[in-house]
DNA sequence: GCGACTTTGTGTACGCGTTCACAAACATCT
DNA sequence: AGATGTTTGTGAACGCGTACACAAAGTCGC
């Protein structure tokens, strides 16, 4: 009984990582009222090129109108409905120090498919206090608040240290989602997707490109360079 | 016997977004005080396979041993040498809200190459307050704390609407890297390398391949798989 | 010194993603 | 209705990254 055709065929990852940017550029222009949008418009909002977009959407289906574009509302729906964010995901945010209290208080989320459902720490001192409206919990009682509130999608913003053992925990009480902001690898069973947001990593890709472009030293002010 | 060629041949992005993760991996190596290491161990470490990481670490030269491995020390130093943190990169954080405030206080940057020379924000409440040891700036002296400071690398941490203004006027004083936590593109000029970071958007793949799993309903975890 | 064993570095094949370029499809105007 | 113009959806070619498999190169034991 699918009624939709969500389970057309594999929409390919690349073209998953871009769907929310897709959908982010085209909630910007229903907000302007803008109501079509050509794939080359929407393309540029979204910082890709239009037959990569055009590609990507004809992952989904057939939802443009050849010599006019895209329905702005319509396709942001569809979009929507392939992310899955249709309705809420109950996510839980393990370690609330600097960053899980950022993440936390991010309220974009709650208006785009997610609601934080708990929060955890180890920390006697942070355990009772209300952060973000939320009473922070004992990471002792992980296992009951991620079943008794459904929690689908796990953050885990602790040091690397306990990584690994609070991801088997969350994975052993039926979390398949992971978010993992500590810097480590982490290893799960077969069926549990676990992605990873490291800064670190990050800054230093850019550091190797940056020395890339000034080889010589600390000069600042940019030289020519030879470009084949 | 080859030389030491720093700018040997291009090494792939792909390989480069790695180099970090083996980098982490080898610290934690040499301080349990691991002089060798295999590709096999060393993969296994950082998430990968083997034969990725021979690939990976054949564009930086030879620097293994047939029937032995790798030395823990020489290779990461090798790396570190790669990415360009051999030197501290002066970071400056624009935006000092919750996320920037976390940034701020990341410690772990500081060990890694990076220390952050200058934290600019609007709000004049926070304008002269002390942060992670460092007085938060006005953004209306953006361009000469930039200069003054040898700013390389931006750290955009606010609202996505000011973000592309921000960067323009990086840009201008001569930052060359930007690190972007808004949610939105940013346009920048040949030879400016911009790399994101969106929480929002690993959230939102996370959730697709969720929906996949559990395709059939609005059905929460079922109560339990227990595996006595 | 020599054979057995270990592990690297890489030739090669393959699959995925991107890009180009264009015919098909639709709207609009006369 | 037919001509004209615009934009989509996609076949095809290309390039990059990954995975396999193994010869080369080294160590270790005797
Ligand atoms: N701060 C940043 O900007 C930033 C950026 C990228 C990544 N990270 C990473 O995110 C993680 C958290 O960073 P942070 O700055 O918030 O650190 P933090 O020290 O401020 O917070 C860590 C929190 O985790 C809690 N914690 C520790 N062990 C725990 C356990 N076993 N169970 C539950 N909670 C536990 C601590 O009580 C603390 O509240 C670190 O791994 C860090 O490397 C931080
Ligand atoms: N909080 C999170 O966990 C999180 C995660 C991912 C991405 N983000 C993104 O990071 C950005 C910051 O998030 P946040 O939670 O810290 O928001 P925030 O509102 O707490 O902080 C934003 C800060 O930027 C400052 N600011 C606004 N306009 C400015 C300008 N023109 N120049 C200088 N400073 C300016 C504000 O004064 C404020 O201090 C947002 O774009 C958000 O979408 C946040």
């Amino acid at each position: 009984m699918i009624a939709d055709p969500a389970a057309r065929q594999e929409i390919p990852d690349a073209t998953v990582a871009r769907l929310p940017q897709y959908l982010r550029a085209l909630s910007d222009l229903a907000d302007r009222g803008i109501l079509s949008v050509s794939s080359e418009e929407l393309a540029a909002s979204a910082g890709v090129r239009s037959a990569k977009l055009r590609r990507d959407l004809s992952h989904l289906g057939s939802y443009g109108v050849r010599g006019v574009g895209y329905g702005v509302e319509m396709l942001a729906h569809e979009i929507t409905r392939e992310l899955g964010l249709a309705r809420d995901w109950p996510v839980a945010i393990i370690g609330v120090g600097h960053l899980g209290h950022a993440l936390a208080s991010y309220v974009d989320l709650t208006t785009q498919g997610f609601q934080v459902v708990a929060l955890l720490d180890r920390d006697c001192e942070l355990i009772g206090q209300v952060i973000a409206g939320m009473v922070v919990g004992s990471v002792d009682d992980l296992e009951r608040i991620v079943i008794e509130r459904g929690v689908a999608i796990g953050v885990i913003a602790t040091p690397a240290q306990p990584a690994q053992k609070l991801c088997d925990r969350l994975v052993a009480v039926g979390v398949r989602s992971v978010l993992n902001f500590a810097p480590c690898a982490l290893s799960v069973p077969e069926g549990v997707d676990v992605r990873k947001v490291d800064l670190s990593t990050e800054l230093q890709i850019l550091a190797f490109h940056q020395q890339r472009k000034s080889p010589a030293g600390h000069r600042r002010t940019p030289l020519l360079e030879v470009a084949p």
